[in-house]
DNA sequence: TGATTGACCAACT
DNA sequence: CAGTTGGCCAATC
């Protein structure tokens, strides 16, 4: 981890995040400490387009659940529609149950030392 | 080597 | 309540 680039760190977390959960730019930002901002991570998400390695993106939203980076797909609802095919709502580009759905890598991952 | 840039966030006006 | 501002900090120009 340590020889990393930020953003490839980044898409570590980013890969751990289960089917049908979503986290936020924040909380990735938080669980890899004062090395990074939430802008960090959502810059890091732009350039992981043109990593050619599969970075399901689509599961990181910002604080509100509202899909704030959808248009980076390549299309204006290529995101919502990845994320509903996993079973999230979204109206009005924001998600349903955003609470239900939320996964913090800070909670859920395995902290070793 | 500065200056600029962000798929954010919270506070402020 | 919508728009602005400052802070965050690595990578790019």
């Amino acid at each position: 981890m340590e020889d990393l680039y930020f953003f490839e760190k980044v898409y570590t977390v980013v890969r751990l995040i289960p089917y049908g959960k979503v986290t936020s730019y924040g909380a990735i930002a938080e669980f890899l400490g004062s090395k990074g901002s939430a802008r960090m991570v959502g810059w890091a998400m732009n350039k992981c387009i043109s990593h050619s390695e599969i970075i399901p993106a689509h599961r990181v939203v910002n604080r509100n659940g509202l899909l704030t980076g959808k248009h980076h797909f390549g299309g204006p609802n290529i995101m919502q529609q990845l994320l509903e095919n996993e079973g999230i709502t979204i109206i009005n580009n924001k998600i349903i149950n955003f609470d239900s759905h939320y996964w913090d890598p800070l909670k859920e991952l395995p902290l070793n030392h």
